[in-house]
RNA sequence: GGCCUUAUCGUCUAACGGUUAGGACACCAGGUUUUCAUCCUGGCAAUCCGGGUUCGAUUCCCGGUAAGGUCACCA
């Protein structure tokens, strides 16, 4: 049988990490054996519906790279694939034949009661410290169902469940854990519940690999999959992130960063599969950077982590910078088009290229570009601190600063051959006709042309910056 | 409160009864006769607690403790 897996999320909002990696893992499963992944819009829920959510998932997964196999289309809204619709809002007959069926079967029944008697009886289960079982209020004799009432799951035998879990392991839960669950709501529409087992089953799906809020749900389920007679498929709960601080889940209200966030901010989408695989799982070997093609051979659900993970955005930053360094100039120049520093606008295609490749060892994210190329392209504002706060410089009195610039100028004046070659050989002279160690001269010289914090090597940087520029920055400076 | 799950450096993790408990991020120190966020070298730092089982437990069992999930006409 062909692998099947699928990315089932919610329209409901913006995509976070934690989302990324619900999707990134059955799209390795589904990869590695050459099977199918497919995309689901689990749209049952009208009330958090959020327009455009469809358009960013797609957007999102797109730029990770994590194609879909069937599914709604990249752009516009057509579907691929032949075992759709893949909007659970289009599937609402499928889900009502088979509620049907289920009534014909006893396996399903009207619920008779308001929102707000089931609601007393929460409230009542939770005054006595009980959990609450809608079970325990069945009533006698249900009504005719019709749509518009509630439909519920009829549980045929209370019992416990013992079953294998793809990262947990062996799992078992007992009675208690066994309710019946509303199948249709009275707006007519399926809950999660009832229809991904219908869909998931519709649809051929192989592995279900979700978060691992919903192991506590997985006797229901079950219980569901054998009333139907269908056999389950492979069932994988993946622990969840963690908030860099405290032991929470990563939400919304902790700070979780929508991936899109991280995509502004310059993080490469191989860095953060890289990052988000990683979280949780490991091969056994000391490998730290992994290509997306390299977690397809190696990923497996057994080595996934029982616990959650915290998020940990320096490591995230640290792989990006392993992924910047491991790209083609070419490649790198491409992705940092809208990262440039306004005053790159006018400048040509070459020099920027220039700039690149002498920056491209220190860069971490794509938006620290500015900070690290703008006095290549623009006059930097002068930062004193800088000086007052170097360990050499702050020793120097505005004069002796003064005097040695004059002899670096007189120098630097003398020199034609503006190469990076000849500008080492003009610095070297300058250390001996000044009597100063590199870290004095060559620090004053690097902040009165760069004002920056760092920049590539000095005579790199001087070559490319030009002779023409070089000297008016060392004219306008006064200690 | 019921049910379920988890527990190794600050963080992510390796070790599937025998290791000086390994690696990576972060941090600290030194180096790359030049900054630095790259690169190299070194350092700091962990098996939650208590009982068993065993010649021997991070590893297996039990009990605590702590943390997380869940108990929706949300997914």
């Amino acid at each position: 049988m062909t692998t099947r897996t699928r990315f089932a999320p919610s329209p409901t909002g913006y995509i976070h990490v934690g989302n990324v990696r619900s999707a990134l893992y059955p799209y390795l499963i589904a990869r590695q054996s050459g099977g199918k992944f497919i995309l689901r819009i689990e749209d049952t829920d009208q009330a958090r519906f959020v327009d455009g959510t469809e358009e960013l998932i797609k957007d999102t997964l797109h730029w990770l790279g994590l194609d879909w196999d069937e599914g709604p289309v990249l752009s516009g809204a057509g579907e691929t694939g032949d075992r759709g619709p893949y909007h659970q809002t289009e599937r609402r007959e499928i889900y009502l034949k088979w509620a049907r069926e289920m009534i014909g079967k006893g396996l399903a029944y009207a619920d008779p009661y308001t929102p707000e008697q089931v609601q007393a009886f929460r409230d009542q289960a939770k005054a006595e410290k009980r959990a609450f079982l809608y079970r325990d209020h069945r009533p006698e004799n249900p009504p005719e169902w019709h749509l518009g009432m509630p439909l519920r799951f009829k549980t045929p035998e209370i019992k416990r469940y013992t079953w294998h879990d793809a990262v947990m392991g062996e799992l078992s839960a007992g009675p208690e854990a066994l309710d019946d669950f509303i199948l249709i709501k009275a707006d007519g529409l399926p809950t999660y519940n009832f229809a991904h087992i219908i869909d998931d089953f519709e649809m051929n799906v192989t592995h279900v690999i979700r978060g691992a809020e919903y192991v506590a749900s997985t006797p229901k389920y079950l219980s569901l999959y054998e009333a139907l007679d269908i056999a389950p498929p492979i069932l994988a709960h993946v622990p969840h992130i963690l908030a860099p601080s405290g032991n929470k889940k990563l939400g919304k209200r902790d700070g979780a960063k929508s991936v899109s966030e991280y995509r502004d901010e310059g993080i490469l989408p191989e860095a953060m599969l890289n990052f988000l695989a990683q979280l949780g799982w490991n091969d056994g070997t000391d490998q730290d950077v992994y290509s997306l093609d390299e977690l397809i051979e190696k990923f497996s659900l057994d080595r996934v982590q029982k616990s959650g993970a915290r998020f940990d955005e320096q490591r995230l930053i640290w792989l990006n910078g392993q992924w910047i360094r491991r790209l083609s100039l070419e490649d790198l120049y491409a992705r940092v088009q809208n990262y440039w520093p306004a005053s790159a606008k006018t400048a040509s295609e070459a020099y920027k290229k220039q700039v690149l490749a002498l920056t491209q060892d220190r860069l971490k994210t794509l938006r620290d570009l500015p900070l690290l190329t703008s006095y290549f392209f623009e006059e930097p504002t002068r930062d004193e601190s800088l000086i007052s706060n170097n360990k050499q410089l702050k020793k120097l009195s505005p004069e002796e600063i003064s005097d040695l610039l004059d002899i670096v100028k007189t120098e630097f004046e003398k020199l034609d051959d503006w190469t990076s070659e000849a500008i080492q050989i003009c610095l070297n002279q300058l250390l001996e006709i000044t009597g100063q160690k590199p870290g004095v001269l060559f620090s004053l010289i690097r902040i009165v042309v760069t004002w920056a914090p760092f920049s590539p090597q000095l005579n790199d940087t001087l070559a490319l910056i030009g002779k023409e520029t070089m000297m008016a920055r060392l004219e306008r400076f006064n200690p």
